[in-house]
RNA sequence: GGAGGGGUACCGAAGUGGCCAAACGGGGCGGUCUGUAAAAUCGCUGGCAUUGCCUUCGUUGGUUCGAAUCCAACCCCCUCCA
């Protein structure tokens, strides 16, 4: 295969992303592998305990696979060594040791979301317990002595929680000297990683060069915003778009972003490239093209890349029918009352409602109709009720 | 080790003897409207029950007719000093 100049490589490759640190180096790299015929090892880190990817992370593995597209490897190194420790600020209570079953199921996880977008021949699957496990205290001892504890505080988390008295435990100090040891042991020329990561890999920089290595090159892509439009994308804050969504949530999740957001979800999100992008937004800034169509536009792009063309089609179509235009939905839970049952019951039976008071409770604002009329909560539902059940305002069940 | 501050519902945060199932904000849910699961707006947000009862304010006991509020012990967190 012919590749592109070494410049249009470089270009290409830092499309997109914030931060390039060390630009120079990489060109040398690039060139060095051309000329062995040598790939580059492109590192990605990923924690073990939360195997769920979303969309934000697609970010970046569409970066990394773009590095595959020029020939390169890519490691996808899972932390299960890392992951053990967990950040006790963060979780209630101290995370609990993976087994070694588990860790293997999550590393399943992983395989089944990321190889629908990084080219599965290309790719390594490494865990870092590999080379963290087998560490003697004496090798800790030594590694701690790389860094400082002043530099240590100048990440952005630790200096936040130092400053307004929140505990740092002494072994959070160890996370980016862990993850920089990573790279030191799969010798990793390129490591990518969100905004999030910088001081990470940036670790990992100044730690293989002080063990005498080729500190890697850093490509720091953006973090996709979430649903709210203004925290980062994540499973823990519940704003997320998983992979592995269905297209149906899929399209609804995109279709509920704020308008605003639109136009860092199309370029950051989709693979609609650049001029897509732009060409669609301009149709949007010129009146052309109303904001619902846009967003509609972004979710189509984003569903397909996940599921494909026909799937995103019907997503669209489905999310029209029910919430453009207020149908029910085509393909609905069916379900059969064997015997008359108060209406709060059946609620809470089909987990409509949590508990019989939040059933009242809806009952009482409205949210529950039967083919379209409200029911008024006195109603008993038995085997002979036909119709269509709709709770609140995409919820719904067919009766008889 | 010493001195002080604090632990309240999903989260943040008021409340310092009855008017507290507990202000307010966020989140979530629902109604209306719309261009959409967007925005705006109004409302709901412990449980059971046909207006009464049960459980809840770090834990366990105690004082009181009555405790999130007072007392005791314990657990946990933070600050300053060592």
């Amino acid at each position: 295969m012919q590749r592109p100049s070494i410049d249009a490589q470089l270009d290409a490759l830092s499309a997109g992303a914030v931060e390039l640190i060390g630009r120079d180096e990489l060109a040398a790299k690039l060139e060095e592998s051309a000329r062995a015929q040598r790939p580059l090892v492109v590192k990605l880190g990923a924690d073990p305990s939360a195997p769920d990817l979303h969309i934000g992370h697609a970010v970046v593995l569409r970066k990394l696979r773009q590095f595959q597209d020029l020939g390169h490897q890519v490691v996808f190194l899972i932390g299960d060594f890392t992951g053990r420790i967990g950040d006790p600020t963060q979780r209630q209570d101290v995370r609990r040791q993976l087994t070694s079953a588990e860790v293997a199921a999550n590393a399943r996880t992983y395989r089944d979301q990321v190889f629908r977008i990084l080219d599965p021949a290309k790719t390594r699957l490494e865990f870092n317990s590999t080379w963290l496990a087998p560490l003697t205290f004496a090798d800790v001892i030594e590694l701690a002595a790389h860094q400082t504890v002043a530099r240590m505080l100048e990440r952005e988390d630790f200096k936040l929680r130092f400053k307004d008295n929140r505990p740092i435990y002494i072994h959070e100090f160890f996370y980016p000297l862990m993850q920089g040891y990573d790279s030191v042991a799969l010798k990793a020329d390129v490591e990518l990683g969100g905004t999030d990561q910088r001081f990470n890999l940036l670790t990992a920089r100044e730690l293989m060069r002080d063990l005498g290595l080729m500190p890697e090159v850093v490509l720091l892509m953006p973090l996709l915003v979430g649903l709210d439009g203004h925290q980062k994308m994540s499973k823990s804050l519940g704003n997320q778009i998983g992979l592995l969504d269905p297209p149906a949530m899929m399209f609804g999740k995109a279709m509920s972003v704020p308008d605003e957001t639109v136009p860092e979800y199309l370029r950051l999100a989709t693979d609609l490239g650049p001029d897509r992008v732009e060409a669609l937004l301009s149709r949007h800034g010129r009146g052309e093209l109303g904001a619902r169509d846009l967003k509609e536009e972004m979710a189509l792009a984003l569903v397909r890349c996940c599921h494909g063309e026909a799937a995103a089609t019907m997503a669209r179509d489905e999310f029209r029918r029910v919430f453009r235009d207020h149908e029910a939905p085509s393909d609905l839970a069916s379900i059969r009352v064997a015997e008359p049952t108060r209406l709060i019951d059946l609620l809470v039976s089909l987990k409509a409602a949590s508990s019989l008071t939040e059933a009242r409770r809806l009952v009482g604002q409205g949210a529950v109709s039967l083919d379209g009329e409200r029911l008024s909560g006195a109603e008993s539902i038995g085997p002979d009720t036909v119709g269509v059940l709709r709770v609140g305002k995409r919820r719904f069940w067919r009766i008889g």
